[in-house]
DNA sequence: GGCACAATGTTAACAATGTCAACATTAAAG
DNA sequence: CTTTAATGTTGACATTGTTAACATTGTGCC
């Protein structure tokens, strides 16, 4: 009988070790390099060294393991976030607060920017069918920020309910047109990365 | 010989007509109903009653086929901009102006939420390689509003060179997360359209 | 230890898709 | 009327997602 050991795999590496956590990362580098269009299971098995088929043990489906893709994304710019807020000041204080704000805001828009193909992925097909929540989350990291700006006292009760909205509708939307390079095409009247940050702080009139 | 006329068409309707506008509103159609992903060039080509490879007569490529398909969904936003328009106040007033933005604007957030479908195609491939721009154009009416508030008087040199990206940012983010339902899963916090509107407007110092 | 059994991977095949090359038909220009 | 460009058709090819049937490996149970 021909079969696949007795031509090149040793019995040690038959099975793979763990092929869901290298399908999702060579998807990812995949994506992060050649857009969110070109990413097949086919090509995906075969730079992984393995049969095609065998993604369907891990994965019901192709949008299964876009999902999947998608998810690892999103944890990623969870990362980020975290980063950009452990360079930030740590004082208890408004100033400190709304620093913290701009640190993770400004991830967030960062992400969309040079990150712009993860940012496609990450956010096409937001509802991972029963796929546990992200962590780190970036829009419960947002939520944080103006929950620690609510309780430090400069986010009144009343702005803070439609606070987690309007501030992720501009964060994410700014970055979503940069990541098109919609931003800067109206010649005069273009806003920047800190620009947006201050619109919101000034909608929800925070300082 | 065996031709195609000696069995079905008859000799005066060989030729479609206009073979490209019926592939664009056939595509329309079918992204609005089955979403994107389901687009493909033969299914849409058996649908007009055409051969498959009669499309690269007039789309160069899939995807310039639904970079076509991606600028009719915008035009059709822009299309239901104007109506709000018209069903708008026309005072040439504050009052009148702010009122058309917000008919502006919140046409531009029902588009996202009612038409889903059609929102994620009109934003994915902003770019349509060489072709030219829409007509009417959504982000252009958008920044028009604007350009009136500022002319009225109620919107200042200064932050009317930001407010173009600011505007479309929040209104364009909004409308993307809406068109996920991501907008209403944190309990008590969320923003209704309105409220999203009106933080525009505060961040921007009218009124 | 030996053995059923689940987990994981492989091969072979199928239908459908995007695309190309070669050919046919119609419309327009000389 | 003939030539030529526009538009559509057929046939084929490589590739893709997916399924069914089979093989291999590791695990718990007696």
């Amino acid at each position: 009988m021909l079969t696949m050991s007795t031509l090149k795999k040793s019995h040690a590496e038959f099975h793979h070790g763990d092929l869901q956590a290298a399908l999702v990362t060579a998807g990812l580098r995949h994506v992060e390099k050649h857009g969110l269009n070109s990413l097949g299971l086919r090509q995906l098995a075969l730079v992984t060294g393995v049969s095609p088929t065998a993604v369907y043990r891990h994965f019901a489906d192709l949008e299964h393991l876009k999902a999947a893709v998608g998810k690892a994304s999103r944890e990623t710019l969870g990362k980020m976030m975290l980063d950009a807020l452990k360079s930030a000041p740590a004082n208890k204080t408004a100033k400190g607060a709304i620093a913290r704000f701009l640190a993770i805001g400004g991830a967030y828009i960062d992400f969309g920017i040079k990150k712009s193909n993860l940012s496609e992925i990450a956010f096409i097909c937001f509802d991972s069918p029963e796929l546990e929540p992200d962590s780190p989350n970036p829009s419960e990291l947002l939520m944080a920020s103006l929950t620690e700006l609510n309780e430090i006292g400069c986010l009144s009760d009343r702005n803070y309910k439609t606070a987690p909205t309007i501030a992720w509708s501009m964060v994410h939307g700014f970055a979503g047109l940069a990541a098109q390079g919609a931003t800067g095409n109206s010649g005069e009247t273009l806003a920047s990365k800190r620009d947006v940050l201050m619109a919101v702080l000034k909608s929800l009139d925070i300082k």
